[in-house]
RNA sequence: GCGGGCGUAGCUCAGUGGUAGAGCAUCACGUUGCCAACGUGAGGGUCGAGGGUUCAAGUCCCUUCGCCCGCUCCA
């Protein structure tokens, strides 16, 4: 935990009843972080937007990425070759050539009605699935086989089918009448395994030109990643970067999914902030093991360091196919308690995707190392041409936000405030907060000045708050539910010796500051 | 997609067929000189939406939208 100080309770436990979904959801509409998308015509399922301090917090969420993996990539730590580590940003659209998804992977896997096998949790494509059927097309109070065809289970299913009635024939599993209680799955034992045909809409679509025409159906990006491999030889044809070296790409993706559920957690819009590593195969894996822990520890650098946190390796059998590891950075939010919810996927991708686009698309991907291969006479080296493995950080913005505001909620009954959200200083949309003590006596002159001040100085971070109505309680209890870190007030001694009181949001004590101190004050705790 | 729960002021909720309410919050004025203080006042509602039954619907019925929970799904 971050606070040690004996005075403070630790945070309440994810999931006990002080961390509830429902009050961290209420804290949310209240103060502006997040509001239903459409809300005053009944909202839209799946879709959530940010008031202020919300899109200050993603804002901030978005930056920290930029500056800690593009512009400063790993704060400074070094990669496994003990060279500094170098990225490049990118920014692609939201709609590509459809050609794009059907390289991916993405068209063919979800863009069909499918049909699964409750035995065998198999899923098929419901155009695929034939059936084997007696010649007399009835088959009384038997089972029927289906089947796909051109694999191994069509001849299996044959086998079986001629057993139970001899002559048989090949019908499409559409043109027999639902609920299919007597077909036996491809795979399966039991008659009456398969589910009823349904659409796996992933990819949202839609119909760029004047003219709507299906045949020009595009769609909306299920991922920000693909638009890197798409540039990935503009990138190095363009910028003298050199294997390794990885492109960042951050945007809005859509996913239709089947259930948004748990706030933002699964929307069907939502930003991701992706890095495509690429590096030579040899020294893959020791990339992926890099990248997997730094960002780990980036979670943590940003306030996420408590034991809700944990960096989850994934079993061999849950790997894509070309997958050679997968780690997750998971958190532990209310609504997953005990359990933990994605916030960034950590891949080893190999050299799928490029392979696939180069496939798709005719043109050569692969990349000519010159740093590789025997040396030449000249002191020089022959060269060596591979097609680049990649390590892919995924990072979902908006989980991070929610991660931060579940994280930072707390309860602590003994405060005169016992709601707070603890949002670390470099995130938190609201820097700090001036309050002249009363409003009156030269205090709010005094306030404006250091206001003005800390706008110069720290207004391109985040918010500084003034207000100067109501009681100094009300206000310090507005400021901690917004995640301020720092509340800073003039009083009446303040206009005697050019002092004023410093408020630590989380601990509520106060120290006497200089007024001269306070930027430095302030811009030591934000990590400026 | 299936099952269950919920929807009344910004928030939490009361209101079981008969004039839409409370507390908190917000705003103003006054008091108060460091922790959601006190006093006085103000603003804020087509009771999620649409339809029906009824002399009369927040309340009963139907439909629909949204949220929450469980299952399902999540190469």
């Amino acid at each position: 935990m971050s606070n040690s100080a004996p005075s403070t309770p630790s945070p309440a436990p994810a999931g006990s009843p002080s961390r509830s979904m429902d009050a961290i959801m209420a804290l949310c509409k209240r103060r502006g972080f997040v509001f239903q998308a459409s809300d005053i015509y009944g909202g839209i399922n799946g879709f959530w937007d940010y008031g202020p301090l919300g899109a200050q917090l993603k804002k901030n969420l978005r930056d920290a990425w930029w500056q800690d993996m593009i512009l400063n990539p790993c704060w400074g730590r070094r990669g496994p070759g003990g060279q500094r580590v170098v990225n490049v940003p990118l920014e692609t659209c939201i709609i590509q050539h459809p050609k794009v998804w059907e390289a991916s992977g993405h068209v063919g896997g979800f863009n069909d009605p499918m049909v699964d096998c409750k035995e065998t949790k198999g899923r098929y494509r419901y155009d695929h699935v034939m059936v084997f059927v007696p010649e007399s097309g009835d088959p009384g109070d038997k089972p029927v086989f289906a089947y796909v065809g051109d694999q191994p289970t069509e001849a299996k299913q044959k086998k079986k089918a001629e057993k139970t009635f001899g002559a048989i024939k090949s019908v499409a599993l559409s043109s027999l009448p639902q609920p299919w209680t007597r077909v036996i799955g491809p795979d399966a034992e039991k008659p009456g395994t398969l589910t009823e045909p349904r659409m796996f809409n992933l990819m949202f679509d839609t119909i760029p030109g004047a003219i709507r025409d299906e045949a020009n159906k595009a769609y909306l990006r299920p991922e920000t990643a693909q638009g890197v491999f798409l540039h990935f030889k503009n990138v190095v044809d363009s910028t003298r970067v050199k294997i390794p070296f990885g492109i960042g790409n951050t945007g809005r993706s859509f996913r239709n999914e089947v259930t948004p559920r748990n706030f933002t957690f699964r929307s069907r819009e939502f930003e991701q902030a992706e890095l495509e590593f690429f590096c030579h195969p040899d020294e893959s894996r020791d990339w992926y093991v890099f990248w997997r822990d730094f960002r780990m520890d980036w979670w943590k650098a940003i306030g996420l360091a408590g034991e809700n946190l944990i960096l989850r390796e994934h079993d061999k059998d849950e790997l894509s196919h070309y997958s050679v590891g997968t780690s997750d950075v998971e958190y532990r939010f209310p609504f997953t308690a005990p359990g933990f919810g994605e916030l960034e996927g950590i891949a080893h991708r190999g050299n799928y995707d490029l392979t696939q686009h180069q496939t798709h698309s005719k043109v050569k991907l692969d990349y000519f190392d010159t740093t590789r291969g025997e040396t030449l006479p000249n002191g020089g080296k022959k060269g060596e041409r591979y097609m680049p493995h990649c390590i892919e950080p995924a990072a979902g913005l908006d989980r991070g936000a929610l991660a931060l505001i579940c994280e930072g909620y707390t309860v602590d009954p003994s405060r005169p405030s016992p709601e707070f959200l603890k949002l670390h200083p470099r995130v938190a949309p609201i820097k700090a907060a001036v309050f002249p003590l009363m409003d009156k006596d030269g205090m709010p002159e005094v306030a404006d000045r250091l206001t003005d001040e800390l706008f110069a100085k720290f207004g391109r971070y985040g918010f500084i708050e003034s207000d100067a109505k109501q009681s100094i309680g009300k206000r310090y209890a507005r400021m901690d539910e917004a995640g301020c870190p720092y509340c800073f007030t003039v009083d009446g001694d303040s206009l005697k010796d050019q002092t004023v009181t410093v408020r630590d949001r989380d601990t509520g004590q106060q120290q006497r500051l200089g007024i001269g101190q306070v930027s430095g004050f302030l811009g030591e705790k934000l990590g400026l």
